[in-house]
DNA sequence: TTGTGTTTTATTGCCTCC
DNA sequence: GGAGGCAATAAAACACAA
């Protein structure tokens, strides 16, 4: 790699570095005295082989102005604009190449911090949707659990009303919990839908005569059933879930995902009780 | 005036490319 | 192996408060 001696450079040529107004002639008016100026053409113009005293010298205003503008078109600098470029400002090429070098790595801080401000904006746009989201769901969660209640008063009520249940839900009765019993060793999906099916066909009857058996039964035998709250496998419950939702005409995954969850917080309490035992129970909408 | 923090110019060492 | 780029760093110049 090419090496510079101290010596090389212009800045280091110029022995008593501009008194103290000149400097501040630098920054107010945009350049140095002409008297200076003149003084350091003369030292460009000098061959001076010895070392002198190592002084760094700011660019003047002009300079930066025009090293800037070039920037602006290509920050890259190839060798012959770099000579022109130092021709036309009276500096040593080399020193139009690191004022390159040193604006270039600027350039790149100003960009990380850029880049991170724009980050940091998109975190928290998001992290404001997802609280906003998170108490949205907490205020549904809440809904929900009220209406849960108000079912579970409702069923008390009912129950109540309900003095004998007839030979044919007896029956009913042992198909469904062999049908259970089946669900609850079966891990697939679909188990409780199979099961409900089955029901269907061994029963012989419609849709709406199969949720009426099961009302029958959820009014008449709730323990014998097995279908309310927490004696019902979350299986047997997701499939209800999701039977509930072919029938309504809700597609898709997030549905069932939302029923999942809203399953794991609020089912699995002591509060959830006879959901299933309602008549309308699977086809509720949400 | 002086101490301190920031900016600018320049050097050094390492790396990649041709 | 030379040229040039980059990161890290030194050091001078500069700004500014106390």
């Amino acid at each position: 790699m090419k090496r510079f001696s101290r010596s090389d450079s212009l800045g280091t040529l110029i022995p008593n570095y501009p008194p103290k107004e000149e400097k501040h002639n630098t920054r107010n008016n945009g350049g140095y005295s002409k008297e200076f100026q003149a003084m350091l053409d003369s030292y460009d113009q000098e061959d001076c082989g010895e070392e002198i005293s190592v002084k760094k010298r700011r660019l003047s205003l002009h300079q930066v102005k025009a090293l800037e503008i070039s920037f602006e078109v290509e920050n890259k600098l190839e060798p012959e604009r770099k000579v022109k470029l130092a021709e036309e400002l009276g500096l040593e090429p080399r020193q139009v190449a690191i004022w390159f070098q040193n604006r270039r790595a600027r350039w790149k801080t100003k960009q990380l911090e850029r880049d991170y401000s724009v980050l940091k904006a998109d975190y928290d746009a998001l992290k404001d949707n997802y609280d906003s989201l998170e108490r949205q769901n907490k205020v549904l969660a809440e809904k929900l659990k009220e209406l849960k209640a108000k079912l579970c008063r409702d069923n008390a009520e009912s129950d109540q009303s309900v003095k004998e249940e007839s030979p044919i839900s007896v029956y009913k009765s042992s198909v469904m919990e062999q049908s259970r019993d089946q669900d609850l060793s079966d891990n697939g999906d679909n188990a409780g839908l199979d099961s409900y099916k089955d029901l269907k066909s061994k029963d012989g009857s419609s849709d709406s005569e199969s949720n009426g058996a099961v009302k029958e039964e959820s009014n008449g035998n709730e323990s014998s059933m097995g279908y309310n709250g927490h004696s019902l496998s979350s299986n047997s419950m997701m499939n209800w879930f999701q039977l509930s939702d072919s029938r309504s005409g809700i597609k898709g995954n997030h549905q069932t995902q939302f029923v999942r969850m809203e399953e794991q917080s609020l089912f699995s309490t002591e509060e959830s009780c006879n959901f299933f035992s309602v008549d309308q129970a699977p086809s509720l909408h949400w």
